[in-house]
DNA sequence: CCTACCGATCGGTAGG
DNA sequence: CCTACCGATCGGTAGG
């Protein structure tokens, strides 16, 4: 599973397809996605800008592929977590959305840029919506198990997972901006300390 | 006051500066920021791109101005909160940052394609990062005011500032990329909540 | 898939 | 401040 996650309707991508999704990581890394041109992303697939253009009509194409390619795989990362106790899983989801993300710092500024584009580009906002609400959901899903489980407080769900993504959110937001790493430490402890005042 | 706010150094505008940083403003609320080119300002000042590199030598220039420029007003139209009393004051703080932000969309969008330059524009990052430490100080300025006046429990008033400040970031970055005029809503009661959980 | 090229547009400047 | 223009670069395509 993965594939599709994101509701696209790709067939399974080809070795072809695979390289330009990861030329274009490469190229999204170290120039930025505002500096992101098909030349650069040639360069780093080794072939000429009219390769890609074989493979993906539009540049807006390539971008939209690549998206579904990035968040499936933060997808999976977050799926990964299999821990089924309430209070235990909460704990790891946050861990994974407020900690992990640390070592790919490149990443998240492209993604930051990305996200900017949603208003203007009806593919990026599909995209992100999506992921959104499918992240948005486990959390709600392990609050909703707790509530049944009487471990956590009897909240509305749907609230409090809508106030921890905008913990996460702002978190990312502010670790690009302000260049700190303590963003995100600072969210954790701040989702944890709302966790703890509302759940319990 | 409010000129330099940023710890910028402009003398103050003259009437073409002035006339500029308006066509900006306009320029960016209708294209965005990706869009936003000399000639449309241009267009929007109603002169050639000519008499835009006459005032500004550069595009980093010009925009740099602007940031300051609009930066200047927020900041403006938060310290409009005058109201003394701890708490009030706080509310009503979350309030300007939280609520009535909702007028305006279009600059939240360009806002937070701004923000994703930071990391690539020293000029950008410097603004806002000066921008976020002001703001920032006027909320924790007023829960030490709440703990010295024993309204507010003896918490760690920078943390709480910084949480907060992540909360309202979250929003933003919510309402643009997943278009929610609620996720503004949603964070302002989450801010309650916890503001609530923490001082009290 | 490549070479070679297209028109469009970019930020910026010379000369007045 | 304007007209006129610069070189550079963009995404995309024709023809093979």
């Amino acid at each position: 599973m993965g594939r599709g996650m994101t509701g696209a309707s790709e067939p399974p991508v080809s070795d072809a397809d695979r390289e330009i999704m990861e030329a274009t990581h490469r190229a999204l890394r170290d120039h930025g996605y505002a500096d992101l041109t098909m030349q650069r992303i040639a360069d780093e697939y080794g072939k000429s800008t009219a390769a890609l253009h074989y493979h993906y009509d539009t540049k807006e194409e390539l971008l939209a592929a690549f998206l579904d390619y990035l968040l499936d795989r933060f997808v999976e990362s977050v799926r990964a977590v299999e821990t089924t106790d309430p209070e235990d899983r909460l704990e790891l989801l946050l861990d994974r959305l407020l900690v992990s993300p640390k070592s790919n710092s490149d990443l998240l500024i492209a993604m930051l840029e990305m996200r900017s584009q949603a208003p203007y580009k009806d593919a990026f906002a599909d995209r992100f919506q999506q992921n959104d609400e499918y992240i948005r959901h486990m959390l709600e899903a392990a609050i909703d198990r707790g509530i049944e489980e009487g471990v956590f407080a009897d909240v509305d769900a749907d609230h409090v997972s809508r106030a921890l993504m905008t913990i996460v959110d702002g978190a990312r937001t502010r670790a690009v901006v302000l260049d700190e790493a303590v963003a995100l430490e600072t969210a954790r402890q701040t989702a944890a300390e709302y966790v703890d005042a509302t759940l319990r």
